[in-house]
DNA sequence: TATGAATGAGACTTCATTCAT
DNA sequence: AATGAATGAAGTCTCATTCAT
């Protein structure tokens, strides 16, 4: 019985069933049974690790946030140019959806979810990323490197611009070769900086 | 018994019903006997006009993207220029969200969820508009009017930017004025179309 | 509108239907949706003719049985010999099965259904029969041309028999060719009335 | 906790309780809520033991049919004369109804339902029975104990005219008595063999 | 800690029946 | 006489959750 680190813990079995679940049938679609069944646990089991399935889904999306907005702390502390913390920012959101493309999916899926039980603390973590980038955006039309603008507006729709541009290629809509993984967020940044109109 | 037309029929009674829970509630938080009961009418009766309570959340779904659609394909006949277009799209769906709030706010809560029966064909609605944009950008790339980049990437950005800064505008995340929807239109296309960098 | 006989009165829309369908897919599983629509009239006019779903069945069991009532009172008045009643009876049930086999199956299929509501008449009606042959046993083992035996356990035998083999034949288990048909009666009555047992 | 032996399972109430309901109500007229009340359990345990209503019904009928097939297919295997294993089979299947009247109902009620989704199967199973005896009756023919008959015709006119006695007998409408019960099967078969004529 | 049988509220849906037209 | 929209009770079944082992 000495772990050898190859054995997963059963939190870890749940989690994993959890998140591959969600994300492709959706939490309602998904019933303690199923979790149980791909966890290759029994339904007890479960309980005994989270109070009810609402916990299990605010579990996930706390875990996936809560990475983010470590980062998202650590760039707002910094005072590196507007255009650098975009590109940081959005290069972090890439890898960490690349990484783990499940949990991004998940994520993602739940974020024009009205009114459920965890929305609301889903919302105030996902507030903080807008708050995060209004900020930004606000601080650099003062300091003129940004154009004049509802810096809250931009930061919704760079929010929404990402996030759907992500979705797709998860989807499997877009072809995210291995290039466009390693330059993608430089050129979505300049896309995002410059606009679609052609400086000829 | 003289109609005097202020009197909805059967049927309206229960789209508008659909309409208000689905959007506010979602589509599984609201149960059949919830419709019936914001409708007026028996449950028996939804069942006299609907097949199954899928096919509510499809007819909803269908009646919205329709319109779209037709609006879309008049565009895309068009040779308008490639901004003019965006502009002309982004108006129209404004307009359209501002109409009819509620029923907006549904279509944009559906664009995430992953595999449900009806998300098949709403998908099928929801790629027309995608392909519009992409072969909007396409050309503009070949005309010279738009810079060099992925046009499908580039049409899920614009889509996801327009979706986020519409959905939280109806969820009350932003203050849009009389004169925001007046130039809402024109300032996000610029917005889009320049980039936020300053000029300056 | 003058009535050329070829059109078929609503009445006779409705029992064509209910005969149709209850004996092929059940009376349960047979909703007065699926009646109306194979009758090709409305379910209310259904219930202009009708007091509820279970007189319709009733009526065609009624139907059925009296005609078989009214030609075993006249067997039974008469002073046949047992054999030959017995052959005029069996030749008269496969005849009635032949014209019309869709309601000789209705009826077979309802003979073992328990407690219905209609149960108690058809079961009234259903005795008839069988004391009829209980009788005519009890008379020829009387008179000496039947063997000693319980009659009435030899009537329900009887019965039981032929009942089976009309509806495996109608069922499409047995081949009944013409020649059977033909014959079918005096050979069944030569089995019945001679037993299996070969005479060499 | 000391298991006497007197508790029935959870499976085994269900199992009774269906059993008795089925035959003496029919299977449409018991509903999920009465077998659960009748057998003590919650709806949902039902559930747990069967996929669905059908699936009861089903195994109550596997279960009757597999132990007279067992009994068959021994016999088929015999080299017995026709007359013995006619004894035989009609002493087998008067004991078993004996032992368990109420699910000896069961079966015979289902023998002439239409088209359910569990008819199939038991169809498959009933006919094993009736290519049984059809078999006897050919091979009987062959080797002169059978008078010249289709023997299928024969089979299946059995099988009615026993069933046809059993279900009344348990119905009430038969007296048969402690003596009819041990001397039945002879008495049946003699009937059958030899035929009601009076060998005077 | 782990199990899985048991629970029962509540979901969706069907369907015989009514009634205004 | 004929229609069919409307009704709502009752049906089957699901599922998050509990608890004795």
């Amino acid at each position: 019985m000495t772990d050898t680190s190859k054995e997963k813990t059963t939190e870890q079995k749940i989690e994993d069933a959890a998140v591959e679940l969600f994300s492709n049938k959706g939490f309602h679609e998904t019933s303690m049974r199923d979790l149980a069944a791909e966890a290759g646990v029994a339904i007890g089991t479960i309980y005994h690790h989270y109070e009810d399935k609402n916990q299990i889904m605010l579990k996930m999306i706390r875990r996936a946030l809560e990475e983010r907005e470590k980062t998202i702390q650590e760039l707002n502390e910094s005072n590196l140019p507007v255009k650098w913390q975009l590109e940081k920012v959005l290069r972090m959101h890439l890898e960490r959806v690349q990484k783990n493309e499940t949990r991004g999916k998940l994520v993602l899926n739940q974020l024009r979810q009205p009114n459920k039980a965890f929305q609301q603390e889903f919302n105030r973590l996902y507030d903080e990323l807008a708050n995060y980038l209004t900020n930004l955006f606000q601080r650099g039309i003062e300091t003129g490197e940004v154009t004049s603008c509802n810096p809250r507006v931009a930061a919704y729709a760079l929010l929404g611009a990402v996030e759907t541009v992500t979705l797709k290629a998860v989807a499997g809509k877009l072809e995210l070769t291995e290039e466009f993984l390693d330059n993608g967020p430089r050129q979505l940044t300049n896309l995002l900086w410059h606009g679609i109109e052609s400086s000829n």
